[in-house]
DNA sequence: TACGCGTGGCA
DNA sequence: TTGCCAAGCGT
């Protein structure tokens, strides 16, 4: 009875309060009978892993006024792909698009399948994303469970056990409230609840629809669930990228193995990125020289320091390693973020001192 | 099961 | 400045 409680508060909450968002069918259109596109949905869903809506929003309206359908997007071709998805992190996310995209296709007609079951057969389509697909686009009472869900129900039921090893007991305490109504409007519900009031820091209690249903609310700890084991401290490690420019403008760049870091991605050629101080390792033979300064960023499990080395090469170069993109090809946004910070650095003027 | 995998915003 | 955090997936 609870649970049902639970459920229409805050379904009643998602009909005022839920956010417009350009791959979202809204309550009112929903009504009507309007139903969400699920390449759009499908589309949103990879966008949104691990990622804040206002990081998608931009890539979402590139990808779609480029490629409409999922027939465009699986024949478009890997680079165009690659260097539209650049910036947005996590990149095996692009290359499992194309695949997926390629997949439903071939193997489903053009027409994405209709179930979780069938869609978590599919490249990059896990637990999360299958029930998300299966519940908005084709009304599937799935239990739709992401970070948003994994706290605002931990705080609901004040289950203390840390995350990740919780993650099965709030699945299973999510699923009691997942309704055979309108399951796609109660997983965004949870997931927008999660975004804008029952947030990590902070949450907004006082104006939250389910705050006499919350037990960690009762419990005055709230702000202190989920708990979670704590991580490993991220090591520096250290490389030297090497930017080459030919005579007539183009530059030296080299595509990163399909696996691994920044796989599938165009770079600078460079050393490996190691702990010990780097070996120089040039791709072309040059007068390199050292730019001033350096490069710092951070990804998932370290932090990295680089040393940016320019050369002019001849037109009679022949690299090692790595290819020449002429000039007017050359876009620094086609780039992963860490290696258009190199192309900035090397951009430049000189300090002077 | 645990780890590798990006980036930008925020306190 | 630093660490934490965001609509996870693949291996």
């Amino acid at each position: 009875m609870r649970d049902e409680q639970i459920g229409a508060a805050l379904i009643g909450w998602y009909d005022t309060h839920a956010r417009v968002l350009p791959w979202r069918v809204g309550p009112a259109d929903r009504a009507r009978g309007m139903r969400p596109d699920p390449y759009r949905v499908w589309l949103s869903e990879i966008m949104l892993q691990q990622t804040t809506v206002a990081a998608v929003r931009d890539y979402f309206h590139r990808f779609t006024a480029r490629w409409p359908d999922v027939t465009a997007l699986a024949s478009a071709a890997d680079a165009e792909v690659m260097a539209e998805w650049a910036g947005l992190g996590y990149y095996a996310r692009a290359r499992n698009l194309l695949k997926c995209a390629r997949a439903v296709v071939a193997d489903h007609g053009g027409r994405f399948p209709k179930t979780r079951d069938r869609l978590l057969t599919l490249p990059g389509i896990g637990p999360y994303t299958a029930a998300a697909i299966a519940a908005i686009a084709f009304d599937e009472a799935a239990t739709v469970v992401d970070g948003n869900v994994e706290r605002v129900t931990a705080r609901l039921f004040a289950v203390e056990t840390p995350l990740p090893g919780a993650k099965a007991e709030l699945t299973a305490l999510a699923a009691r409230l997942t309704p055979r109504e309108r399951p796609g409007d109660h997983a965004q519900a949870m997931m927008d609840l999660g975004a804008t009031i029952c947030t990590p820091r902070n949450p907004a209690c006082g104006i939250c629809p389910l705050r006499e249903f919350c037990k960690a609310q009762a419990a005055g700890i709230a702000t202190d669930l989920p708990r979670k084991t704590p991580k490993a401290a991220k090591p520096t490690r250290y490389g030297i990228a090497y930017l080459g420019r030919r005579e007539d403008g183009a530059v030296l760049l080299e595509r990163r193995p399909d696996r691994g870091l920044l796989g599938g991605m165009l770079g600078w050629p460079g050393t490996g990125w190691t702990e010990a101080d780097p070996a120089p390792a040039p791709p072309a033979e040059a007068d390199w020289r050292e730019v001033p300064g350096e490069v710092r960023h951070t990804f998932t499990h370290f932090h990295l320091v680089l040393r940016v080395e320019t050369a002019h090469l001849s037109m009679g170069a022949n690299p090692q390693r790595g290819h020449f993109v002429p000039d007017t090809e050359f876009r620094a946004d086609d780039l992963p973020t860490v290696m258009r910070k190199v192309h900035d650095l090397a951009s430049q003027p000189a300090t002077g001192d």
